[in-house]
RNA sequence: GUGGGUGUAGCUCAAUAGGUUAGAGCACUGGGUUGUGGCCCCAGAGGCUGUCGGUUCAAGUCCGAUCACUCACC
C-alpha cells in the first residue's frame, strides 16, 4: 500500500493524498460505504462503481460468524466473492463484538461473545480477528480494539486503551498477508493524553495507517471535535488517518478540515433505507406527509439515478408501503450525496479554497 | 320468523363488583438514528362507548325499546 499527499490546505490541517492498494488507486479524502455482509444493503457493485465508489467496508464479525472465512476463502476472498473490484477495508470486529454480541467476556486473550444470529459462544482474538481478515483478503485490515461506550472512567479508558496497544501489538505479529495494509486504532475515549499515549505507543509498532476509534459512540459533538483538535495534529504526517465511524456531512467536513482522510458510516444507507435523506440544504423525512404531493425531486439539482427520474411523491408512497425499490432508490441518492460531498471536497482541495467552500457548505444548509 | 351472541379510536380488542380524565397493539402524525439486524427508540393526534329512553349520587358496565352485524334452528 502507499500513500501519497498530493496538495495540503493552506489555511489548515485538510489534505488531498491518494493512497494505492492492490486494487487501485483511491482518491482522499474518501468516504467508504458500509457493507457490512459482502454486500452495501440494496446496491449491486456495478451501481456502487457508477456512484464512484473506490472502497467500501467489510465486517469480520458478520462474515465469520455466517457465511464464514473459510468459505470466503474457497471463493478466492471476498472480492471474488461479491464481484467487487475496488478495494475493502475490512473491521476487525472489535466494534461489533461490543455493540451487537448478547454475553461478551473480555480477557487479555480475547473477547468471548454469543452470537447475535443463534447464541453460539465464540472467541476473537487479535490472532482470530487477523486470520479472519487475512481469509477474507480485505486490502487495508484494522486491529482488533476494544471500542470504549460513552462516558467511561478515566481509569477504565486508560485500561481499555492498554489492552488495545497489547493486542495491536499482537495483530501486527499476526499479520502475514502480503499487499494488505494494517491499521492501527488509537483509543482513549474523551482523554486527550491517553489518547496522545495510545497513538505514541501505537507508532513504534508501526502501522500502514492510524484510526481514531469510539467516537461518535454518544458523546457530545464538542467533545468529538476536541479529541480530533488534540489528536490529529500529532498523527504521523505521511500516513493515511481513518475517523471510525463517522459521519454526518458536517462531520465529515470537521474531519476534513482536521486532517483525516478516510471515513465510513453507516448514515447514508441506514438512513435512506428508514426514509432519510440528505440534501445540500440539510436532511428530509420522505415520510412526512408534506410530500405526498410533491412532484419534485428529493433534490432539485441532484443528478443521481433518483432523482432524474422519480418525485418525493413517489418515494414517499413507496416507503409507506415498504416496496422494497424504495430501498434501493434512497441508498442511490444518500450515497450519491456523500460521494459528491467528497468529490466536492477534493476539489477544493486541490483549488487551495477548502475554508471558502466549507462556508459555502454550512450556508447552503441553512437555506 | 324463533332463539342466542356481539356492537368501545381507522382496524383488532381491553376496561376489577356500577366509581377519578375509557386504555393497548397495529395504522396515522412529528422527532431520533454515526466502525448496519430492512430494525429500533421517543413523542403526539385520534372516542356522543350503535341509537333512544329508564334506574342510580354515579352507567361503557344494570333495565327496556330500537337498529346493525352474526350464529343456530325452522
Amino acid at each position: 500500500m502507499k500513500f501519497e499527499i498530493i496538495s495540503k490546505d493552506s489555511t489548515g490541517a485538510a489534505r488531498r493524498g491518494r493512497l494505492t492498494t492492490r486494487h487501485g488507486a483511491i482518491e482522499t479524502p474518501v468516504f467508504m460505504p458500509v457493507g457490512t455482509q459482502g454486500t452495501v444493503k440494496s446496491l449491486t457493485p456495478d451501481e456502487l462503481e457508477d456512484l464512484g465508489a473506490q472502497i467500501i467496508l467489510g465486517n469480520t464479525y458478520h462474515l465469520y460468524l455466517r457465511p464464514g472465512a473459510e468459505r470466503i476463502a474457497r471463493f478466492g476472498g471476498l472480492h471474488s466473492f461479491m464481484h467487487w473490484n475496488g478495494s475493502i477495508l475490512t473491521d476487525s470486529g472489535g466494534f461489533q463484538v461490543f455493540s451487537l454480541a448478547k454475553i461478551r467476556k473480555i480477557q487479555e486473550e480475547g473477547v468471548i461473545f454469543q452470537s447475535h444470529i443463534d447464541g453460539s459462544r465464540h472467541m476473537i482474538s487479535p490472532e482470530v480477528s487477523m486470520q479472519i481478515q487475512m481469509q477474507l483478503g480485505s486490502d487495508i485490515a484494522m486491529c482488533f480494539d476494544e471500542c470504549t461506550s460513552y462516558p467511561v472512567t478515566r481509569e477504565y479508558a486508560k485500561q481499555s486503551m492498554d489492552m488495545t496497544v497489547r493486542w495491536a501489538r499482537r495483530c501486527k505479529q499476526a499479520h502475514a498477508l502480503p499487499g494488505q495494509a494494517l491499521f492501527g486504532i488509537v483509543q482513549g475515549s474523551i482523554y486527550p493524553d491517553i489518547r496522545r499515549a495510545c497513538l505514541e505507543q501505537l507508532r513504534d509498532i508501526d502501522f500502514d495507517g492510524y484510526a481514531l476509534g469510539s467516537l461518535a459512540v454518544g458523546e457530545p459533538k464538542e467533545e468529538m471535535l476536541a479529541v480530533l483538535e488534540a489528536i490529529t495534529g500529532e498523527l504521523t504526517e505521511s500516513a493515511p488517518r481513518y475517523l471510525m465511524g463517522v459521519g454526518t456531512p458536517e462531520d465529515l467536513v470537521e474531519g476534513v478540515r482536521h486532517g483525516v482522510d478516510m471515513f465510513d458510516c453507516v448514515l447514508p444507507t441506514r438512513n435512506a433505507r428508514n426514509g432519510m435523506l440528505f440534501t445540500s440544504q440539510g436532511s428530509i423525512q420522505i415520510k412526512n406527509s408534506r410530500f405526498a404531493d410533491d412532484d419534485q425531486p428529493i433534490e432539485i439539482d441532484c443528478t443521481c439515478y433518483t432523482c432524474r427520474r422519480f418525485s418525493r411523491a413517489y418515494l414517499r408512497h413507496l416507503f409507506m408501503s415498504r416496496e422494497l425499490l424504495v430501498y434501493r432508490l434512497n441508498t442511490l441518492h444518500n450515497l450519491h450525496y456523500y460521494l459528491r460531498l467528497m468529490e466536492n471536497i477534493r476539489e477544493a482541495l486541490q483549488e487551495d479554497c477548502f475554508d471558502q467552500w466549507r462556508r459555502d457548505f454550512y450556508n447552503g444548509l441553512q437555506k
